[in-house]
DNA sequence: TCATTAAATTGTT
DNA sequence: AACAATTTAATGA
């Protein structure tokens, strides 16, 4: 696989404005890339971790199974998005299934680059931290919303989640998915979803479109709580 | 380009 | 979960 996109993919993002000339050669020269078709398993909880990976394009969904075999979707990743790190960091299996619920290309950073990387670099220990420390905030939200918030207030936060610019620098305005794929990231139901979008949409906060949302209000997205 | 049809998605019960 | 309405994508004239 020619891995030109994930150059390009590479250098525009933030950690690889962060690394010296010659940090930045290395992780060049090492970066691979791997194109999956949408429903195609990208990690396997229980399979060696052989790379830090990023969402080129495309969108990614984050789950468990429990020994039962029911599953649970933890979160979607989306363009932009590095994930791994995690397990990267302290094991070497990935605790989560992952699934490609777009067409989705990866950029694939191996694991050693990643730890080599880690030695090298104050900064890139810096962007990890700041990452691992806004998906700390963002699940503190959702388990808040879980708990304490209606399903229309958990779909608005599972939404702000997914364009989150730190966590996804890719995501425009605008991201393709359905209200039942919403669904399935938030744990609610579709009809749920569907009222919960039309809510916003009265709150001036998001504009429905068929198979597409679009965020008019970011901020106003993050904060909106629905009334029980 | 237009009309027809199938498939996907949405809105509602 | 089921159903009808709507939108999109594909096909061929």
């Amino acid at each position: 696989m020619k891995p030109k996109a994930a150059l390009e993919f590479v250098e525009s993002s933030a950690w690889a404005r962060v690394l010296n000339a010659e940090q930045l050669d290395r992780v060049l020269g090492e970066v691979g890339q791997r194109s999956v078709r949408r429903g195609t398993s990208v990690c396997h909880a229980g399979s060696p971790v052989l790379y830090w990976k990023g969402v080129i394009d495309g969108l990614i969904k984050m789950s468990v199974t429990s020994p039962d075999g029911r599953t649970c979707t933890l979160t979607g990743l989306a363009p932009g998005a590095w994930f791994g790190e995690g397990p990267v960091l302290r094991a070497a299996t990935w605790d989560f299934d992952g699934m490609a619920i777009h067409d989705t290309r990866l950029a694939l950073v191996p694991r050693a680059t990643f730890h080599w990387l880690l030695e090298v670099s104050p900064r890139f220990n810096r962007f990890v931290i700041d990452q691992l420390n806004e998906r700390l905030a963002q699940f503190l939200a959702v388990i808040e919303a879980e708990r304490l918030e209606p399903a229309e207030t958990r779909v608005a936060r599972c939404l702000a989640w997914l364009f989150n610019s730190v966590l996804y620098p890719g995501v425009g305005a605008r991201l393709a998915l359905t209200q039942e794929e919403i669904g399935y990231l938030s744990g609610v139901s579709r009809q749920r979803v569907n009222r919960a979008l039309h809510m916003l949409e009265q709150a001036g906060v998001l504009a429905v479109e068929y198979g597409a949302i679009q965020v008019l209000d970011l901020p106003a997205l993050k904060r909106f709580r629905a009334v029980r």
